[in-house]
RNA sequence: GGCUUCCUAGCUCAAUGGUAGAGCAGUUGACUCUUAAUCAAUUGGUUCGGGGUUCGAGUCCCCGGGGAGCCA
């Protein structure tokens, strides 16, 4: 006869479902324990006095993420929120049924304990254990202690193994949320309020890209998400909010690479009676007390060059004609023909595609040859009017605009501008954009600016890029807690 | 969408076209202040899927899936 109980010794999986069905038999069930928490593991350091070993009293609880079994005692370390803590539990202080029970705890079990804090002799903060509480049994088994989780895939579709073994990834999306947290506290201190506009639109306005397509049942009638926020936020000016701000998913139907996600989140800012210079002050203001509050440094390495970023003092700002005019090292650029621009494009380096307009022509030596030459802080100013339909005509230069963009670390972080709100220049712009597909101006937009707007400044940040550089992270991807991949096998 | 490249144990990684291995994790045992704890023993594989070349394929070729980088 064969071994009636097959040796599944070799399996973790099966090894801690036939440990949870044991504590099951014997009238224990971990998923429906509970303990209280009166410390995260940073606060329960932080309550310690040097000196008072074993007086405060801490109830602490996360995952058991290192078990040290020395025998009759052991050292282990819990993780949560804030961070790691260790715990030290004695078979002759916790008692030997409970120490029997805390001997089958496996890596990856949430459990909670209550203690007292105390300093190890080789001067680790830990809670010594009264009692503790399995509340969740882990049934997988945690990723390599040392290495954690390295292969990308898993660290994308599985992000809450990534946050567990991978402190990096844990800290800076953590940081993510406090940048958010912070962008909304300054608006806010500032008299700006928080508003939410629709995401399910008929027409996808205020930005140039393709949309995704949805359809709504009851209604029988095609949708598209919106891929920006601009134009409910200005309905919002018309409606006397002066002063509106929105933090929000966009979704554009593009492309995916180490920039873009097919969902990101902007923010956008509308203050009424203020101008593209007031947005200057704006983005700058909140930049640098992002700089100071969240990341307590002005100074930030640029993870591509290598190059020290420095956030304080003045920026640097300068006009887009005069960054192409030093580029192409012609003085009378804007003045030359379309074959000549094509020329001088390709003496750059460039491939040009000959259907391009010129101004297309041109934004392409800035998007590849300029930009990503810019890392320190600079508002490029006065911008060609064809690139944005939405924004006021600088008087006395009309084929610019009275705008910024913002580059930094070689990327876009915030365009502004001041707010196109003439209703006929505002129909005259779209149908000249729009060309043959005039059934995408947004003609209710068109009707609340006849109501009259207040004259404006706007700005959006991408608040994904945001994070890249403010992280020094990589890639979009290491900055969103889920980003899209085709759907797994 | 195109080019390049990667996919091996739960995880991190090895393996000239010639018997698929190691560390961690797991299992068993020792150890009452450990720090990637230590010590002894030990289990574990549809090498992403399918096809082909070959006496023989993790390795070479083709198709498919997924990831990454560059380009569009």
């Amino acid at each position: 006869m064969s071994d009636p109980t097959p040796d599944i010794s070799h399996d973790q999986h099966a090894v801690r479902r036939q440990k949870l069905a044991e504590m099951r038999v014997a009238g224990f069930d971990p998923f429906r324990a509970n303990v209280s928490q009166t410390h995260f593991s940073a606060e329960a350091i932080k309550a310690y006095t040097d000196g008072q070993d074993y007086v405060v009293k801490v109830a602490v609880a996360g995952r058991l993420v290192v078990i040290r079994d020395m025998g009759k005692s052991q050292f282990v370390k819990i993780l949560d929120q804030q961070g790691q803590i260790q715990l030290y539990v004695k078979k002759d202080l916790v008692g030997d049924d409970a120490y029997a029970m805390f001997k089958k705890l496996d890596l990856g079990d949430i459990i909670g304990a209550e203690g007292t804090l105390f300093k190890t002799k080789t001067g680790e903060i830990s809670v010594r254990i009264d009692r503790f509480t399995l509340v969740a049994k882990a049934l997988r088994p945690l990723p390599e202690k040392w290495h954690g989780l390295s292969d990308p895939e898993q660290v994308y579709r599985q992000r809450y193994l990534d946050l567990i073994v991978n402190a990096e990834s844990r800290e800076r999306l953590m940081k993510r949320a406090k940048i958010v947290s912070h962008i909304r506290r300054f608006l806010e201190d500032r008299n700006f309020l928080e508003v939410e506009t629709p995401v399910l639109q008929s027409v996808a306005g205020g930005a140039a890209a393709r949309p995704f397509q949805t359809h709504h049942n009851a209604l029988d009638t095609d949708f598209v998400l919106r891929i920006s926020l601009e134009l409910y936020l200005k309905r919002m000016l018309v409606g006397g909010y002066d002063r509106v701000f929105e933090i929000g998913r966009n979704f554009r139907n593009e492309g995916v690479s180490r920039r873009h996600n097919p969902e990101f989140t902007m923010l956008e800012v509308y203050q009424a009676y203020s101008d593209y210079r007031g947005m200057m002050n704006l983005v700058k203001d909140l930049l640098q007390s992002l700089c100071r509050d969240v990341l307590g440094t002005s100074e930030i390495k640029h993870a591509a060059s290598g190059e020290m970023i420095n956030f304080a003092g003045e920026w640097r700002e300068v006009p887009y004609k005069e960054l192409i005019r030093q580029a192409t090292g012609d003085a009378g650029w804007f003045e030359r023909s379309k074959a000549d621009k094509i020329a001088g494009a390709e003496k750059l380096g460039l491939s040009v595609d000959p259907k391009w307009e010129e101004f297309e022509i041109t934004n392409e030596i800035f998007s590849k040859k300029i930009e990503p030459t810019l890392i320190q802080p600079t508002f490029v100013t006065h911008l060609p009017k064809e690139l944005c339909p939405l924004a006021k005509l600088t008087v006395g230069d009309p084929s610019v605009l009275d705008v910024f963009e913002l580059v930094i670390g070689g990327m876009e972080i915030a365009p502004a501008y001041s707010e196109q709100n003439d209703p006929d220049v505002q129909r005259q712009m779209f149908a000249a954009q729009a060309g043959e597909e005039q059934q995408k101006i947004d003609h209710d937009f068109l009707l609340a600016l006849e109501h009259g707007m207040p004259p404006a400044g706007g700005m959006g940040i991408g608040i994904d890029r945001l994070c890249i550089l403010l992280t020094g992270a990589e890639s979009i991807r290491d900055v969103i807690l889920f980003p899209q991949l085709r759907p797994g096998s």
